[in-house]
DNA sequence: ATCTTAACGCTACAGTTGTCGCACTAACCG
DNA sequence: CGGTTAGTGCGACAACTGTAGCGTTAAGAT
């Protein structure tokens, strides 16, 4: 889980640079440190010099190549990023939905939390929220895979917005552990799951059933998951 | 607005104290001030120092009296949480859903968002949020009313988990907006309203359903097996 | 009006944060 | 194997942050 193949955040021109050796090897100290600090201390005690030392690495060494807090948690975000991660697949589209909730469920409430810690930096840092908005977009890219096979099991209508279906079942989970900062509730996966589905069924995610509306096209950008590639010149 | 009425907050002894005058002339200028940089320069640009001068209060003051910048945000959300709010009233349950969303979403939309704001903060400061889930309970309490009128009206089940259900509606234009940092998309409020109105209808929010539950819902089936008491979805 | 003292203003100071210049190490190249 | 230089270590330094002591102001009580 070290990670060393993501972009090398920070760094001015492409031209004659030098990514091997000892280069890759302070990366991965400052990553490894990085989440070390995260895992210890949470996302209120990581600062730049503990991250420093902790890594054996000098603190100029850290504010050059990040230039921030906020660098450093994206570089981790986009590390996560790469990990192949693959949704749920139990043979049901109910079962999916609460799998993956469950999922989501337990990574938020691991104390403390690596998600939380990164949805909190990503306030403070507009690099981070960008990399935290990749990574969303690619996880739910491919949560719509779970909608696809469901609707060809005839679950499913076949106009159904996978995206907003994914959301209203996974959203209520987020919202009662992030925002609210609610007690975890073993049952709210499957609710929550079990509600999106239900109301799929009567139609509430359909492209073209709703009002007069269908508003064509919710989502701004028509290719998914393709964004994390090399694309960060800081 | 300017609310002086909240608790004096980081106060050591509660007797021989001093609240009026000049005390809650300078609370009323620093909250003030804290308001106007968030509507400047977002969360963050928010600092101790900032504030103090804007207020036109010396630097060690607002250190007394706040500890932090959580202190400052956690006594400015508790003076928004004085203010009198009532959730809408449209007539029918799916009205007042979508009525609270898009509020919910113009106040999320708003650059820079003061909600937005908060919710950062509470993620640096255990007293902001507090303060913040003080608000949300406060908030969502109140719109327990809307499900209530709704079951009067015999839009509902009688037994239908109120707050289940308002998560269920407005959980989505949280998440879109907040977590996922997507454009603010039109139909949401509405979209998700009517979803949660559907699977209430389909009884996914009953109140005695917990942990299992008689899911006839996960085959292709439109229509559950205990045909609710009065269900018009509008 | 007078007294008491909570709360504020001010200054000084220690600690922390981020930057800069320079020396040095070690990748990469031939 | 040496040469070039990207990348790192090091130390010094300015700027910022938070605290402490002390004098001053004014709120509340008599």
């Amino acid at each position: 889980m070290t990670a060393q193949k993501a972009t090398p955040p920070a760094d001015g021109g492409g031209r004659g640079r030098r990514p091997g050796g000892r280069t890759a090897r302070v990366r991965a100290q400052v990553l490894d440190a990085v989440r070390a600090e995260l895992a210890e201390n949470g996302h209120g005690e990581l600062t730049m010099e503990g991250v420093a030392t902790r890594a054996g690495v000098h603190r100029a060494t850290v504010y050059r190549r990040w230039r921030d807090v906020g660098g450093l948690l994206a570089d981790v975000i986009d590390a996560a990023g790469e990990m192949d991660w693959h949704p749920p697949d139990t043979g049901s589209l109910r079962g999916d939905l609460t799998a993956l909730n469950e999922e989501i469920q337990e990574s938020l409430t691991v104390r403390p939390s690596f998600a939380v810690a990164l949805m909190a930096a990503s306030y403070h840092s507009e690099q981070a929220a960008e990399a935290q908005t990749r990574l969303w977009e690619d996880r739910y890219g491919q949560c719509e895979a779970v909608v696809a096979r469901a609707a060809e099991r005839g679950e499913l209508r076949g106009d159904t917005d996978a995206r907003a279906l994914l959301i209203a079942a996974t959203a209520p989970v987020y919202h009662q552990l992030v925002l609210l900062r609610g007690a975890p509730d073993p049952g709210l996966p499957e609710r929550a799951a079990g509600a999106a589905v239900l109301a799929a069924a009567g139609g509430a995610f359909g492209a073209e059933k709703r009002t007069e509306g269908r508003q064509e096209s919710r989502t701004p950008r028509k290719n998914p998951a393709h964004p994390p590639k090399g694309m960060r010149v800081n």
